[in-house]
DNA sequence: TATCTAATTAGATATATATCTAATTAGTTG
DNA sequence: CAACTAATTAGATATATATCTAATTAGATA
């Protein structure tokens, strides 16, 4: 939804006048020198109102003989509320990814040294999971490389090659066929359950 | 919630400066000059602007030193999202409750005489909960009835008291002990699921 | 077709407000 | 306390708009 659409809506509803005519609405239809009467305005403002409602299609109207009945059409309005709520949801979500990004960050450099090299093997599932990830970055998803290709990769961070490969495997990072290794997809992944 | 509370609500929000903000803030806090120089406005302009947000409550300010951050208030927005949603819902509960009334209207109508008797026992059980509930009407809750108090009472609509007593009792709109009649409460009688 | 009525339009007026520049305030830091 | 800076306030201007009265239009019905 562009922005300039939702100005339009909540400019036209924040309004006494206006939020007075969708509440009657809200009760049935309407004719306009009813809600003129209703609300001791004359029928021109009622007009000059009911305008600016179906501009934002938040009203709609309908002939009966001679006079016309105005109906509110809820599903707009409530459309338009699911909107000003995403306006804000979309920012939890994202300060959640944020959250989430800042704490894997801090692990890091706690297991890390600052030249890149690991300390040791976090013993906390949770934070192992994470270091392992991070060792992973190297590695390009679909190439196949030799258990040395594999080995080489793990020795730029720690001396234990083994074990670090064999966690790599258990926790379903890669997979090996033949003595060849290659990486899986994410969603394979041990995900790390909070 | 007050109309004028939303009334000034979606005013300040019915602005295109001022959701450009929201939205700004929606990432994460700024303060005034960041804001200003990300809009292309004077701070005297963003002042202005924060006052009314602040107005709604949808923004507060923390300081850091030299400058000032400013906050969104996520569950603000959303409060007043959820207002605007159920000034359309209540609507949608009575018009439920108005559609109901008619449609019982309209088989009372059918089934009884523009002098209030009944014409006979509908066949369709829906219409007929409907139809021994406005027989029920003139009996008082609480009030205690010989069998012979209950008759008189039915055949002021029917000649065939002794069914349309059976059915009372079959329903639960009443029980019987010792051949006194009383009216059960309402919330025990048998519901008409559509 | 002529008439009636609800709705709309046109035009006027008063009020509100978004924005700017310039001056001032508040608060931090040396 | 003095100097600095971000924020605010004051005042001016231009624009938008809510409301009214009076005139006009659109549509239904006799």
């Amino acid at each position: 939804m562009q922005l300039h659409r939702l100005v339009t809506f909540f400019k036209t509803i924040g309004d006494p006048t206006r939020l007075r005519i969708i509440k009657l609405l809200s009760q049935g239809p309407l004719h306009g020198q009813a809600i003129a009467g209703k609300l001791g305005l004359t029928p021109a403002t009622i007009t000059h109102h009911l305008k600016k409602l179906r501009d934002v299609n938040i009203v709609y109207e309908r002939r009966d003989g001679n006079i016309i009945y105005f109906y509110l059409q809820p599903s707009v309005v409530q459309h338009y509320a699911h909107a000003l709520l995403d306006l804000t949801e979309q920012n939890e979500v994202k300060k959640e990814m944020k959250e989430k990004f800042v704490e894997r960050q801090k692990v890091i450099d706690n297991f890390f040294t600052s030249d890149g090299r690991l300390k040791n093997i976090p013993a906390q599932r949770k934070k192992k999971l994470i270091v392992l990830e991070h060792m992973l970055k190297g590695l390009k998803p679909g190439k196949r490389y030799t258990e040395k290709e594999i080995n080489e990769h793990i020795k730029k961070f720690h001396e234990d090659y083994a074990t670090i490969r064999r966690e790599f495997i258990m926790n379903n990072y890669m997979y090996r066929e033949n003595g060849i290794y290659e990486l899986n997809p994410p969603e394979m992944w041990h995900k790390i359950d909070e």
